[in-house]
DNA sequence: CATTTTTGTCATCAAACTGTCACATTGGCG
DNA sequence: CGCCAATGTGACAGTTTGATGACAAAAATG
């Protein structure tokens, strides 16, 4: 959930009220005072997301939204204007250069996190996916459910990941580590016989449809998913 | 019932006559003169439909579709082309583009109608005005009312929406996230925790009736209105 | 304007899930 | 056969997540 976002906004007090807020919500902050510094930086770092004042000295945040947008390597960067008045008229054109959301001074620090939120939410990709079977063992994304010959299956989160993992590459073998990093994310600290363990509660949970047995242990590399007998 | 249509026009007669034919089916129509205008109009609303002549000065109807297409986040708003020759090889043209029916002016409000709440029931079966019922579970957008095994259900506003739109797609998980877009709208802020608070509301409501229980909680993922046994 | 509903948030509680360990098994190898 | 490394297992404590009841603000109602 933790966000990079430029804050371009040209007076230092509520620059800092902002980073302040965003580094209290858990976010990246990086800050410009000028247009000309911003678009820099959104070259440079592309951030996740960009709260851009409305009135800059020099290029205004108007022209910067619109050459963002205008950029196809930055448009599809979500922009939330900040603006003293809360003129509609100045929403619509705000809203036609390209902007996201538009949030009016003085904001909450509430409302500020939550139109930030908000519009990261929707720019989040769509959880992925078609249904996965193997002999019998069906796997529904969409509908986060599993079954074996049509009876229910019952798992916790993790070995749901797991298994949809090992589902959907199957006869490969991946090591501990490896499955850490798909399964778990890449950049997490746990130990590497913590898989045994899910797999285990994985087994453990496809045992009441007989599907333990397609999970396989090989030996000194790792676990594969397989519809071929063991060995 | 009430879907909120864009109607991209140039013409205003023809335009003012669509809208008065959408307000009289009970839809919220808002209106757009220009591809340009359309787009962002699109952007700050995610209209449910739009209604988009083949031809406008500018970006040209077409164009608009494709881009629309082309953006994950308005890939699934579904489009109507209005054209004035029934050439078919612009039908081919535009359903090509990613547009979901074609109608060809002249066309009469009847038509029009029928064919919105078709391409309403197939693309967001919620809008489409049709009653929904599920094991006993009977909720008529067009009477607002739910009954469960025809005993009546007393829903607030927020719990009627969102068993409505449960209803309209069942069996599949929907994130707390998802949830706010789809039931409170794009555009509000909200705490994710609120969904909690309401999907209670909803399970206490239909508890009268036994009808609780199709409301299921997917632990690490979100909820799910299902016929299946829980687990 | 007073009253009633509806709504969004919080604090708290119970349950589920997770990561680790210590210890038991297993398989390979000299 | 006996040793060693790798893997399976059961238990456990800390953490996370969802359910629940209360509450005040906001909106609808009359």
């Amino acid at each position: 959930m933790s966000a990079m976002i430029l804050v371009v906004e040209d007076e230092p007090a509520i620059r800092e009220l902002v980073v302040l807020n965003l580094q209290q919500a858990g976010h990246r902050p990086v800050v410009a005072d000028s247009a000309e510094q911003a678009l820099a930086l959104v070259r440079e770092s592309l951030p996740d997301m960009i709260l851009l004042d409305w009135m800059l000295p020099g290029m205004s945040g108007v022209e910067l939204a619109r050459r963002l947008k205008a950029d196809g390597s930055t448009r599809d960067v979500p922009i939330i204007m900040l603006t003293a008045r809360g003129d509609e008229q100045d929403k619509i054109t705000g809203l036609e250069t390209g902007a996201d959301d538009y949030i009016t001074k003085p904001f909450s620090p509430r409302e500020m996190n939550a139109r930030i939120k908000a519009v990261l939410r929707r720019r989040a990709p769509q959880m992925a996916g078609d249904a996965v079977e193997v002999t019998g063992l069906r796997l529904d994304p969409a509908t986060h459910r599993v079954t074996g010959n049509d009876r229910p299956v019952e798992l916790g989160p993790t070995e749901f990941r797991l298994l949809h993992f090992l589902m959907a590459h199957p006869e490969r073998v991946y090591s501990r580590a490896q499955l850490l990093d798909q399964v778990w994310g890449n950049h997490v600290f746990v130990e590497d016989r913590t898989v045994d363990v899910h797999i285990r509660r994985l087994r453990c949970a496809l045992e009441v449809t007989g599907h333990d047995g397609l999970v396989q242990t090989v030996r000194g590399s790792g676990y594969r998913l397989s519809v071929h007998p063991e060995g």
